[in-house]
DNA sequence: GATGAATGAGTCTTCATTCAT
DNA sequence: CATGAATGAAGACTCATTCAT
């Protein structure tokens, strides 16, 4: 890590600007997609501010008008990114949408929905799992959103529960324990290179482990 | 990142030196476990050469004789924990072990294992998954570390299919996601500050998950 | 030799400044300033970036803000000072001045602005040879500096063979000798510590040996 | 360049060990082999004192059981090789050897020696111009070598001139042109990618030119 | 005498961040 | 507000030389 010259703190509040008009906004929003491009490519150490900004085609002190330092321009990055795969999964476990049909088919789409929300950036899903044992805040972003994963499989696993559909013993572990699960499942699987005809054995399989988990009825012997 | 300098190649020696005597074993294991406790301290980035030689009492230089650059020193150490974590659980895994006795239990002192294990060195662990997706040559050790343990499920769950034990459609599948599932979920509890009761329940759920997709009989309604 | 990091390639923006603003060029000037001093008093491996940057009152970032390394910073310079020698000294082959006059007095002249052209920079010219064979650069700019002068004097010697004033068998090879001779006798002279009165005759000589090889009319005996 | 350590001066005088029994001397020998190969191939700062340990099975410590540094020891390779190359062209310059025959004819010949002795360890040759301006020793011994040329140029222009053959005006001066000239176009030659049909031409206008200077005849009209 | 492990000062280079214009 | 030149702390790595065994 370079210089990281001392962050003068205190006296007035010259803080980041926050943009309230259009230039501004439209400004910021290059910055942060140049910013992701980069560190899609190379990863976050590896990119530069410099490379941000010349590719948002913006001088680097502007950048610093927008974000406090790099690392923010990441978190932000992250969090967005991160907030969006697990929308698309919490959207999906709305009980709703639940209380009816093929329960096992449902997983299924489930699991594979997880893993298409994985392909979108890629890089940036690396990056989360780079820099989430060692960056405290991304860390902590992360787990927020999990959190909320988390807690919509258990409104679903309580909504089922009640109609019968399924039966778990205890609903928070397991919630835990499939999110935590599929996650994983989900990053190896777009991160690797899968082996071929792998892919789809591997969400046949997870939606199995994930159906007979829960499922009230016994696996079809 | 600092300076990163050019590896000068050729030159015939290499300028590792290969340890052959006593001292030299010595100083080279002493470098080791000094760069241990650094990397657990700080993590990989923000470990420099200079505190581990400094950690091991030995002159910067001496830290060049035994590894040709930081990256190498780190790359053995994760190996080596790596395969430690992962040896403990393969050796779990013989078949012959599986062949009595109640399953559920023993599947659920197996994912009691895979945590032990990696309690060891969580700061490496960490490292792990922190240069997984960004350094080859991580990749390249852990993927062939975890191959070793998912053929060791995949031998274990073609020995029970024979006796009856267990009754699994696509094994090769069923061997990646049970393991990849658990090594996650052993991580985050790990490395993760697991909410205090959660940890037991967890283990339950995870070893009922696995349970469930593999044995034969319909779980216990 | 020291660190000799590598060059991190790629991302974007080679880092080179190229100056447009008036203070940019400023800046870039003064580091080269500073450098044809340190690199006169020091040679090339003795000189340090570090002190580079200080002569020029510039922080060392600010030196590869204009260079991509000290080679670049040594190559620019020696490329500008030999040119300017070898430059003086083509000026002086132009064919229009040959054509009348005493050909042996502008031998003459032609010898001594060739040692005179070489005492501007004198550690710089002792970097030329220090370099010519180590540095594929050098060694390449030098040639074609080079290839110039002796194209040079092969112009000249064809417009005077037309004139009858001169009388040579190959012109190619004669002008490459000359070149190379006088070449190495002014760095001698001017790099080496000439014996006193030695001067004036080793000028005397040289042009002397060059008028007999190229005039037509037998030597005054 | 590295830490150099300050060496140790006074006290007792373990100085550099003098050999005088057959395998000292032996192994003295098969350092300096092992140095012209390293020093060969990579030239002098690129060659460490481990990689010519190595060459010589030798351990580095002993290397400086012979040689009080590596500078030494390439101080004595330059020299030893540079004096065998000038030794060739002194032996030739034998004024019993000029007193009949072509002159013409043996003035090529010496041409041709000259650059022919060049071609035996021509990156030794390199070494000797890359560190000629730089290190005060290797110029000392280089300059001492080359005198005793100049001088034998100037014992064979005092016979030659004696019995009528030559006609020198300053031979002082004319015998160090002569030199100067015909070791820079011999290790320009030898250095250099000659074009092809260029050395023969090359050395016939170089011999040409010494010829003109030195003989009492009018050049062949 | 030999060995080769150990030493550590010295270099170059990077890049996040600041601030004068 | 934007610009981009300037800053300089920090770090990896080299290798001639020494010295304990």
């Amino acid at each position: 890590m370079p210089a990281a010259p001392k962050k003068k703190e205190g006296n007035g509040e010259p803080g980041v600007r926050t943009p309230q008009q259009a230039r501004s906004r439209r400004t910021r929003a290059r910055v942060l997609e140049a910013a992701v491009e980069v560190f899609e490519e190379r990863g976050y150490e590896e990119s530069t501010t410099a490379e941000i900004a010349r590719r948002a085609s913006v001088a680097v002190g502007s950048v610093y008008g927008y974000f406090p330092d790099k690392r923010a321009i990441m978190l932000e990055i992250v969090q967005e990114t991160f907030a969006r795969s697990e929308m698309e999964i919490i959207d999906a476990l709305a009980p709703e949408l639940w209380l009816e049909g093929d329960m096992r088919q449902k997983v299924r789409a489930l699991v594979d929905t997880a893993i298409r929300a994985r392909r979108l950036r890629p890089g940036i899903g690396r990056i989360v799992w780079e820099r989430f044992f060692s960056d405290p805040l991304v860390k902590e972003a992360v787990e927020t959103i999990e959190g909320k994963a988390v807690e919509a499989i258990e409104r679903l696993l309580h909504a089922t529960a009640q109609r019968g559909i399924t039966n778990v013993r205890d609903i928070p572990s397991t919630a835990f324990v499939i999110h935590t699960s599929v996650e994983w499942i989900a990053s190896r699987v777009v991160l690797g290179e899968v082996p071929g005809g792998m892919l789809d054995a591997t969400i046949n399989t997870t939606s199995e482990m994930i159906s007979r988990l829960i499922l009230k009825e016994p696996p079809a012997s």
